[in-house]
DNA sequence: TTAAAATTAAGTAAAATTACTTAGTTTTGT
DNA sequence: ACAAAACTAAGTAATTTTACTTAATTTTAA
């Protein structure tokens, strides 16, 4: 390979600029196009099959983990790198399950960046020392293993049924059982169970631990 | 002024490394130095007294209004242009009375990026149009106009008081009135009273909304 | 050194949540 | 068509929150 063609995927304009003109001033790497949404990224890699992709995790439209399984499903050839650019290490299995070649933090710099994105576009594998240890603790624990098939996926990481999905959206808009009741037309009863189940589903005790919870899971 | 010299302020090393390639790529830029989180921009800006101090909102330590403010008291002679990289516009009326010369959305471009910088640099103003629009309405509305001195802080738009904050912070770590109590060698009704009166306060009728409203306007 | 602000905490009472269990009905997948 | 899963909703009960008011004490700032 001579030149790695890349495309850049993250709803920052001035991230994709930046990252775009650290790139351009290594020789050998060419950014060939880019997306501002999950969507547009899966568009524009059908458009021009790079050799990798870059693409952060929290995205309008579709989230990067899900452009990820696209592409490992429908596009093989490209190799995905995964930029969390949100402090949290929860996605780093979702991501590997999704098929992503490559994993960094924020906390990356530019020299680890540029070491991965070659790794990753050669072929390899890369995932910062964070993530390795994330995976190492969750393969020796083998409570998700990273190969295992039944795992969650991350658009249903806890099993939520369609109605419980859309209460737990209600519930999100401040909506309390009354409300969610009279909205779906059940009774306030059955909102209750449904968010007594979701409370358990999700491992919280409380309303705004549901919340957190579900926004960091982008669960809605 | 023939160089301007760039000091950068953001968490994130990568888009700190981005925006500096892509500065130098320009002739006639600098970034002479950087920081990672609010305070070390403060003692960079003591070192070096650049120019431009670039920086983002959300940092560790201390945020970047707070920065600006610090730095219109204190550095009058270095120029604060401020990036907005989370999407919301709530702090353009904060920046700008801390004393922001520039104001970018995340939705910027390179091109805008660099016009913004360019007039900042040269002792002028520079806000997205987005911005500007906010600016006018607040101006029309009177209800906040810029120079009114009357404006609550960023640190405390609210008008929450210390012992307020504090149980905010409890309550935000999932703590019930009892706990909370029992945390404070407080009665249970005291912890109540507080967690009523920052409802109110806080303009929200749920524990939810009151976690929402306090992570977005980083209250605690 | 006062007045203002903040903190404390009681009373009252409606509303809502939490924590289950049981069980009938409907939908869905094979 | 049959079983499994999902959805519905009732009962019961403890706990918690919401929504005030009133008021004593303590702290703080002019």
């Amino acid at each position: 390979m001579d030149v790695i063609n890349v495309v850049l995927a993250d709803d920052h304009v001035l991230v994709r600029d930046g990252i775009k003109a650290l790139l351009e001033d290594q020789s050998g790497i060419v950014v060939i196009d880019e997306a501002s949404n999950g969507k547009e990224a899966l568009e524009v890699v059908k458009k021009n099959t790079p050799h990798v992709l870059i693409v952060d995790i929290r995205m309008p439209e579709m989230n990067g983990i899900e452009v990820v399984r696209e592409i490992t499903k429908s596009f093989k050839e490209v190799n995905t790198l995964v930029l969390s650019m949100h402090d949290s290490e929860e996605y780093v299995v979702q991501a590997i399950q999704a098929g992503a070649d490559g994993y960094l933090l924020k906390g990356a710099s530019k020299e680890e960046f540029l070491k991965a994105l070659h790794k990753v576009a050669s072929g390899g594998k890369y995932f910062t020392g964070d993530v390795s240890a994330i995976i190492m603790n969750n393969f020796v624990n083998g409570n998700a293993s990273v190969v295992s098939s039944n795992i969650k996926s991350i658009e249903d990481p806890f099993g939520l049924t369609k109605r419980e999905k859309q209460i737990l959206g209600l519930i999100l808009q401040f909506k309390n059982n009354k409300e969610i009741a009279d909205e779906l037309q059940i009774s306030k009863r059955t909102a209750e169970v449904h968010r007594f189940n979701l409370m358990k589903k999700l491992e919280v005790k409380n309303l705004m631990e549901l919340s957190n919870k579900a926004n960091e899971y982008q669960l809605v």
